[in-house]
DNA sequence: GCATGCTCATTTTTT
DNA sequence: ATGAGCATGC
């Protein structure tokens, strides 16, 4: 039996099947299987119907992982259990049932660009200074309103007297009313009106609190209140909930997570048993050790301490280097180098960052040394226009009161329908209270509208009709087919391609990639029609569409297959594990993040420091963490200091490069390295590629030369990790010095780390050396 | 109605 | 550095 696998902590968690159990996980330290593993027990030793299992997670990875490794346990009796995010189990609730409260059952769902379009309308209507009222910042602060159960009326309430907050109330009044109008939900509306449909109809409670008699809710530390008020009204009467989760590892507090439902579930359930999971399969001790010591420098938390018998190990590196380039240089060089000298694969190798931004380095050196690379975060498929367009028709024909899709799509392609027409049409919806869509089927009685933008809103309507009538009967691929005939969009893709390919100008490929990814999405319709996922439902489009808009990248299987390096975020890492680890940026105003130093909030580092915590922990044998003395990101070049996580670290489980930064040799020895590369590598690149990779190493050396001359040292009488302004004491009146926005000038005089610097064109300003990088060009 | 240039901000992100 | 959003001009 699967039980005999477990450890003792392991087992009393799947044997406790009665009553709230707190189940603390540790990094690596098999709470899927534990989960797992209880779900199975549930239904084979304790006679469960399994119907009657509820358990929850946050990505849909998870789910899949859980589903499929249930199905391997019982086999497909697991199909009867509810095993799904949050979000999909809200969404299958609320398709049955949110007709009770005001909603209809073919509603849709908002993603986040639908919610800024929506949001500066409602900006527009109340005639807002979008300066101040920016979307994003209003989506937020409504996000974390609803995360907190918050209406409308009780966030008025609220903000009291604040004139900012008093706005956003008007606005998130006015936005609900739209959302509703349209029959949409965004995605926080998902479990904000699963909680109210619960509290507002005991019979629907009822059925769900009889249905879900046990309850297992993973990654419990990142639950919002409304998750957490969900669960609750859930397991209320029978108790039977088990929540899984890591305090030291929630890192998403900033979207709403609240680490107090985590570390105060024993107040919340009486009688909770706890365990704690602390033996780690995932990494070496010495790993452990960094991590267990990092992280105690946490004041909230629950303590733990992560054990292995991996007992062996190397030393964590630690490595300075000279900036950015260099970095990515030197951990693609250790990944080359390593990879040779013990045969893993590239997939085995992860680098990680705290933010996007700093990936492009890394790519940048991974295509020198031609290296195969994944990169996870960036445009995401279903953000592309060509797939929102597409979408936004599959979601028309579903709900033809979505008015912002309605929008998105009534002139794509044109049909001479500008913005003065829209604008009529959209006064005339609202002024009637009505959608968009009721206002375009009686466009023939409103004079306002010119006959050519009629004629062309009969044809949209008319389209839509059709493709209304059929879609019943057809499956969502077949419509993507019809709708990009009968529009005539792929024509006019086709037209954009030839036209470009004759003139030459390259955007030919860009009408090509945009066609492959239709293609592609059509691929993703039929894959989902064929799914069998169990349940008996037949794919109809809104199930379809509410599919896509819960699914996302990431949960993409075929991707991480390849023999590939990693590259994504600490926060994308989460759940991930990897043989060799490498954490790039590790300086203060990196990471830490700007952001969270200048936070007046503590618990803003700490969110930081289990961040780094989680980066560490996903490392199984070897981690390296560098760092650099100067580094340019978001266009800006800064010199920072090492980061004070650096510092945290056990003396004895780190070893400290040799950190000498002397560029000019580095950048040579690189040279003659990729050279000897160009012959050993597997993949045979070409002479001319060596050429080519010698010719870019040589232009990196010159811009090094130059850079030089900043002459970035370490301060000798400052400790090892000052780089700051103080070390450029060649600077003084008169020095010649290039900045990077304000061009040539001359210094007038030198005050601590300002200088006053006359420019040849942009004239007398003081710059900060402490923000500022400039290049010395004659002292 | 559309292309082109300028200004601006810029964490993390799943659902 | 870069891309998105907006204003301007054809």
């Amino acid at each position: 039996m699967y039980i005999d696998d477990l450890n003792p902590a392991q087992k009393q968690a799947v044997e406790k099947t009665e009553g709230p159990v707190l189940i603390l996980a540790g990094a690596g330290s098999g709470k899927t299987k534990v989960l797992t593993t209880r779900i199975a027990y549930l239904v084979e030793d304790k006679n469960v119907n399994p119907g009657n299992i509820l358990a929850i997670t946050f990505t849909n990875k998870a789910a899949n992982e859980m589903r499929e490794r249930v199905e391997n346990m019982v086999g497909e009796s697991s199909h009867d259990m509810w095993i799904s995010t949050f979000h999909s189990c809200c969404v299958k609730i609320l398709r049955k049932d949110i007709n009770k409260i005001g909603y209809n059952r073919s509603f849709v769902i908002y993603d986040a660009s639908d919610q800024i379009t929506l949001v500066k309308e409602c900006i527009k209507e109340l005639d807002l200074n979008d300066k101040k009222f920016e979307p994003k910042s209003i989506i937020s602060t409504i996000s974390s309103a609803k995360d907190k159960l918050m209406d409308p009326k009780e966030f008025a309430r609220q903000a009291g007297t604040d004139f900012w907050l008093k706005t956003v109330a008007e606005v998130y009044a006015i936005y609900q009313e739209r959302l509703i109008r349209s029959s949409a939900l965004d995605f926080d509306d998902l479990i904000f009106k699963t909680v109210e449909l619960l509290k507002t109809n005991e019979d629907v409670l009822n059925f769900y609190r009889g249905k879900f008699r046990y309850i297992m809710v993973d990654e419990y530390q990142d639950t919002s209140r409304a998750q957490y008020e969900l669960v609750k009204m859930l397991a209320m009467g029978h108790q039977n909930i088990c929540v899984v989760g890591d305090d030291d590892q929630s890192i998403y507090g900033w979207r709403g997570a609240d680490i107090r439902n985590i570390l105060e579930f024993e107040k919340d359930y009486d009688n909770v048993f706890v365990v704690k999971l602390e033996q780690n399969y995932r990494s070496t001790q010495i790993i452990l050790d960094t991590a267990n010591y990092l992280i105690a420098n946490n004041t909230e938390r629950k303590k733990k301490k992560l054990w292995s018998d991996k007992k062996d190990g190397k030393p964590v590196k630690v490595k300075l280097l000279k900036n950015e380039v260099e970095e990515a240089n030197y951990v693609v060089n250790e990944i080359y180098e390593n990879s040779m000298e013990t045969g893993r694969n590239f997939s085995e190798y992860a680098v990680l960052y705290r933010a996007n931004a700093q990936a492009r380095a890394v790519e940048d050196a991974l295509n020198r040394f031609q290296i195969p690379y994944n990169i996870y975060g960036g445009t995401k498929f279903y953000e592309r226009k060509e797939i929102k367009d597409l979408i936004a028709y599959l979601r028309v024909i579903v709900n033809p009161q979505d008015d912002i899709s309605v929008k998105r799509i009534i002139n794509v392609p044109r049909r001479g329908i500008g913005l003065k027409t829209i604008e009529k049409l959209e006064d005339r919806a609202s002024m009637m209270k009505e959608s968009l869509y009721s206002v375009l089927l009686d466009v023939d009685n409103n004079s306002d509208i010119s006959t050519k933008s009629k004629k062309g809103i009969n044809e949209f309507v008319d389209l839509i009709g059709i493709f209304r009538s059929i879609s019943d009967g057809y499956p969502p691929s077949i419509m993507v087919d019809k709708i990009l005939e009968m529009t005539g969009y792929l024509a006019e893709l086709e037209a954009q391609k030839l036209k470009n390919e004759k003139l030459q100008n390259g955007k030919s490929e860009e009408a090509q990639d945009r066609i492959d990814n239709l293609q592609e999405f059509k691929s993703i319709a039929i894959e989902y029609e064929k799914r069998d996922d169990g349940s008996e439902e037949v794919k109809n489009l809104s199930d379809f569409l509410a599919n896509i808009s819960l699914s996302s990248d990431m949960d993409d299987e075929n991707s991480k297959e390849m023999e590939k390096v990693s590259l994504m975020t600490m926060h994308s890492s989460k759940g991930l594990e990897f043989p060799v680890v490498f954490i790039v940026g590790m300086e203060e105003k990196v990471f830490p993040i700007a952001r969270a130093i200048s936070s007046l909030n503590d618990s803003d580092i700490e969110e930081e420091r289990r961040l780094c915590y989680v980066g560490i922990t996903r490392a199984m044998r070897e981690l390296y963490l560098t760092h650099t003395a100067s580094r340019t990101l978001y266009g800006k070049t800064n010199v920072n200091l090492k980061s004070r996580f650096l510092k945290e670290l056990p003396d004895d489980s780190i070893e400290i490069l040799d950190s000498t930064i002397k560029p000019v040799e580095y950048a040579g020895k690189d040279y003659s390295l990729l050279q000897n590369y160009a012959q050993k590598y597997k993949n045979s690149m070409s002479v001319n590629k060596a050429k080519e990779i010698g010719a870019r190493i040589l232009d990196n050396k010159n811009e090094i030369q130059i850079d030089q001359d900043v002459d970035i040292k370490r301060s000798e009488g400052k400790g090892a990790d000052s780089y700051n302004v103080e070390s450029i004491p060649k600077v003084k009146k008169g020095t010649i010095i290039n900045h990077p926005s304000f061009g040539e000038g001359a210094v007038i005089s030198k005050l601590g780390g300002e200088i006053t610097v006359a420019f040849n064109k942009k004239g007398v300003k003081k710059i900060n050396l402490e923000y500022t990088t400039i290049k010395v060009l004659k002292y």
